[in-house]
DNA sequence: TATTGTTATACTCTATAACTATA
DNA sequence: TATAGTTATAGAGTATAACAATA
């Protein structure tokens, strides 16, 4: 089942033309987005923040899939702009839990998606069955990414 | 059809879904990556050479949607390697033609996809329907990124 | 001894700006 | 003046290594 040697040819095109149409995407999106708004990563932690409630570093860090040290490196930016706040843990002196300011929750509710208008624009010009299509995908990246 | 406030909520989550996701996906690739083997940009004008034939530096940045500056650099690095090389074009003194040496055609074949290894196995454990629609996924990334 | 978090340093990828050479 | 390419510098994102504090 997991041996890559049996699987046809068509495999291996499809892992390259998937990676290739990733990385065209993503710069794409890069190209797209306006630096004076969220980074993707301070993106990706709010909405993680929002929809988890309180984490320590290292638990944002494991669901992010970085290294503790990258996590606290975006952590100290969402900080230093007054979107994220620490609190210690009630019984663990090691660890910090950090979790939304009200400006964190106001950026996350109103302009999280601002960074991303292009793509929405462009997904909205989609039809329904490609949109599915790419939710279905989303859904499988994840899994993937997660295995 | 491009007016995203008409757009139900379900367009939002899909492109937070989405995004997600694929940022996800990313990470992930980068920590199965091995740092001995091509990098992800070396890989995609790898195969951007193979298929197109020789290219100007400009023509492979607009090809890759990044800046002709950025693709010098990726140039320089696969150039040092001894995987692309350089002739001059045969009208216009201004312009440096790029093609793969015999030892980036060989890379190209045989060692290409060893860096995306994980990713093969792991696509090769879904099943056939999943299977179409990341390649369906794919080819839509391809549309959404050179529009 | 293991874990949490921090600090220091480095690498990849890409960008902008300023330059030279050629058209 | 416009285009191709180079060089210098910077920033985002992430990594590894070394450390201090706490468990």
């Amino acid at each position: 089942m997991t041996d890559i040697s049996s699987a046809p040819d068509s495999l291996e095109s499809a892992v390259t033309e998937l990676l290739r149409a990733t990385g065209l995407l993503l710069r794409r999106l890069r190209a797209e987005s306006n630096p004076s708004e969220l980074t993707w990563s301070e993106s990706m932690v709010l909405g993680r923040l929002e929809r988890s409630g309180w984490m320590t570093a290292a638990d944002l860090a494991r669901a992010e899939l970085v290294k503790p040290q990258s996590m606290g490196t975006t952590l100290a930016g969402l900080e230093q702009q007054g979107l994220v706040q620490r609190r210690p843990h009630p019984t663990d002196g090691r660890q910090v839990l950090f979790g939304l300011t009200d400006a964190g929750a106001a950026t996350r509710r109103g302009r999280a998606l601002l960074k991303h208008r292009w793509i929405a624009a462009a997904i909205g010009r989609l039809t329904p069955d490609e949109r599915r299509t790419l939710i279905a995908a989303a859904a499988l990246f994840k899994r993937l990414a997660e295995s």
